[in-house]
DNA sequence: GGCGGGACCATTTTT
DNA sequence: TGGTCCCGCC
């Protein structure tokens, strides 16, 4: 079905169709944001064909900014240069590349994802006595909740009381150092991207002027995730409450709270914009009965948005709730298989399992095996795993770091799985020494020794060494590795190649097409290191899924399990008070509302030995008695 | 064999 | 907040 306004409703379309100043829109779950959204950056770009400047769309995650980006080109049928969607850090690494200089940082910058290697760079602190550091897993927390919350340096006593400001002292010395550590090695994390980039637009005039007038508008997507430094950002970028910022929001799904997001910021974009608001109940996904006890559920925050309209169902399906209670987990999970079972099994993949922690999930994951049921927890951000594309993945890595030996230390590693001949890296870096070659010419020369690594070091000093090649490096890499996994088709030698294979070749897809095909090595690598590597899952699989990483999908069949005091809410929000009470309730909120036909919720009266009772959720929800 | 006391457990994770 | 189990002591 083609995406045309006309499908539209009122609400939707009047959206759709803004086009100069501020306006937030209020879009519960199900009604249609990503259409609208896509619709209206279509709708600019086809009222301005002559115009010269930028639409930018941000999106939180980078799985959002493609699927958005994809619907933008169906629409608009081609590549449109002038709309970028990306993801906040990928935006500002655009930004640094072009402005990063100066800050001392190259265009060329890697990114580092593992907090193994941030927490490297703070014991080399420590090692050069630069700074005290006891506790370099408790500075790493502190200096996340600094970039998170956008604070400086100079910021730092205003939080800290009076008979704390040794330790605020510290903290500050640290803060510096590490940034220090990241621009010597030319390297950059998550949260100092946000902070360097906010530090130019803030510090640079000039350049601030410049990235506005190239981008004149602005949409944002599920703007309640922004955390303070984000907004920061979106401030410089769109100053005046006249600025063409177009945000969609639902403050009624805010469950980020721990990484900075805040149900205030959106009184504070009311307040700093005085957008039109613009609301859209229209559910579309969940049947009347699930809008029905969402809007019952939700009705217990007290600090949602001022007129705020309640859910109304727009879905023809007819929906069915079904409650469950049990003596114990186990007979919990038995509960939840018996129903699974009853699923054919080509209709699995429509079945969501949501429990509020990953050890209720862990469990029920086991039991379904256990039972010949296809089960995987969509866990987390993982990263490459195979040591053939690992090996692929740090050889390019070095050639766009030549002097890194981290990465050589890695890529040496990695090796030694494949051919089981240990690489000393201190004997690479003495080769390339004497011989005046470069570090990842002279790793390639020395791994060349085995027979398995033979064609893929040829081909590595042919295209990467001689002519920087990357992209046929790649291409050819895999070529050599089909054949070197076939040759071992013992699975447990280069365990979850194929996975990794796709995983890299979705990656890659995407990044050519917002970058285009001749994107550059380190632009190349920048976004790799910014996209999560999912797990690829079977057909005839049941998700399993905690609440956050479920949000904003949608499933026929959904079923939370855990659904007692103490799980769901946890232990922790009760202990803590109102607050975080109503956070969860979100949480909640969420997880029912992924439901677009059936809607499935156990309990159990024991859990870990410990007696608790039902979900306070179920009675707000009016499906138990209270 | 019976008892008192202490230990046990306790979240989410994008980029 | 909680029930249960195990240890040590009398």
């Amino acid at each position: 079905m083609s995406l045309t306004v006309d499908t539209l409703n009122e609400n939707q379309r009047q959206a759709a169709e803004w086009l100069d100043g501020p306006l937030l829109v209020l879009a519960g779950p199900g009604s249609g944001k990503t259409a609208v959204l896509t619709l209206r950056i279509a709708n600019l770009i086809r009222n301005n064909p002559d115009e010269t400047y930028r639409i930018l769309g941000v999106t939180f995650t980078v799985k959002a900014a493609n699927e958005m980006q994809k619907r933008i080109q169906e629409l608009l049928g081609e590549n449109n240069r002038r709309i970028q969607v990306r993801t906040i850090h990928s935006f500002c690494t655009d930004i640094l590349r072009q402005h990063g200089s100066h800050l001392g940082l190259r265009p060329d910058f890697s990114v580092i994802t593992d907090d193994k290697d941030r927490i490297a760079l703070l014991k080399e602190l420590k090692d050069q006595n630069i700074i005290e550091i006891d506790d370099p897993e408790d500075l790493l927390k502190k200096i996340d909740i600094m970039f998170t919350h956008g604070i400086n340096a100079e910021d730092l006593p205003a939080h800290f009381k009076e008979e704390q400001q040794e330790s605020c002292l510290i903290l500050q010395a640290v803060f510096k150092g590490y940034l220090q550590k990241l621009t010597e090695g030319n390297q950059l994390d998550f949260g100092s991207m946000l902070y360097f980039s906010r530090k130019l637009l803030e510090t640079m005039p000039r350049i601030a002027r410049q990235v506005k007038t190239v981008y004149r508008y602005i949409c944002v997507d599920e703007f309640q995730d922004t955390n303070l430094a984000q907004y920061k950002i979106l401030k410089l970028l769109a100053e005046s409450n006249t600025a063409n910022l177009f945000v969609v929001a639902d403050d009624d799904q805010v469950i980020f709270q721990w990484n900075g997001a805040d149900p205030k910021r959106l009184e504070a974009l009311k307040k700093d914009y005085l957008p039109k608001i613009i609301q859209l109940p229209e559910n579309y996904r969940c049947p009347q009965e699930v809008v029905d006890i969402a809007n019952r559920l939700i009705a217990h925050n007290s600090n949602r948005l001022e007129a705020k309209e309640i859910g109304v169902s727009h879905s023809q399906k007819q929906g069915v709730i079904k409650i469950a209670e049990f003596s114990d987990l186990d007979a919990e999970v038995e509960g939840l298989i018996a129903e699974l079972e009853v699923i054919p099994k080509n209709q699995r993949e429509s079945c969501l399992v949501i429990a509020r922690s990953n050890k209720l999930l862990s469990q029920a994951q086991a039991a379904l095996k256990n039972r010949g049921i296809e089960a995987e927890i969509v866990n987390k951000h993982q990263d490459f795993t195979s040591s053939l594309v690992l090996t692929l993945y740090y050889s390019i890595k070095l050639a766009n770091a030549p002097d890194s030996r981290s990465i050589l230390n890695k890529l040496c590693s990695v090796t030694t799985l494949i051919n089981g001949i240990t690489l000393s890296a201190e004997d690479v870096v003495a080769k390339a020494n004497v011989e005046s070659i470069t570090i990842l010419r002279a790793f390639f020369l020395m791994a060349s020794e085995s027979e398995s690594l033979l064609d893929f070091c040829m081909l590595g000093q042919r295209t990467l060494c001689d002519f920087m090649d990357f992209k046929s490096f790649v291409l050819e890499s895999f070529q050599c590795f089909d054949i070197l996994n076939k040759q071992f088709s013992d699975d447990d030698f280069y365990p979850d190649y194929s996975d990794d294979k796709v995983n890299w070749h979705r990656i890659s897809d995407d990044i050519h097409r917002e970058h285009g095909e001749g994107v550059s090595l380190h632009v190349f690598l920048q976004e790799l290191d910014l996209t999560p590597k999912s797990k690829v899952l079977l057909k005839d699989c049941v998700r399993l899924q905690t609440v956050h990483t479920a949000k904003g999908m949608e499933f026929d069949n959904v079923f939370i399990i855990g659904l007692a005091e103490d799980q769901f809410p946890t232990y922790f929000a009760i202990k803590n008070g109102d607050k975080s009470i109503q956070e969860e309730r979100r949480s909640c909120f969420v997880a029912i509302t992924r439901s677009s036909r059936y809607l499935y919720l156990s309990y159990a009266k024991k859990y870990f030995g410990w007696a608790k009772k039902p979900s306070r959720f179920l009675t707000e929800m009016g499906v138990l008695d209270g």
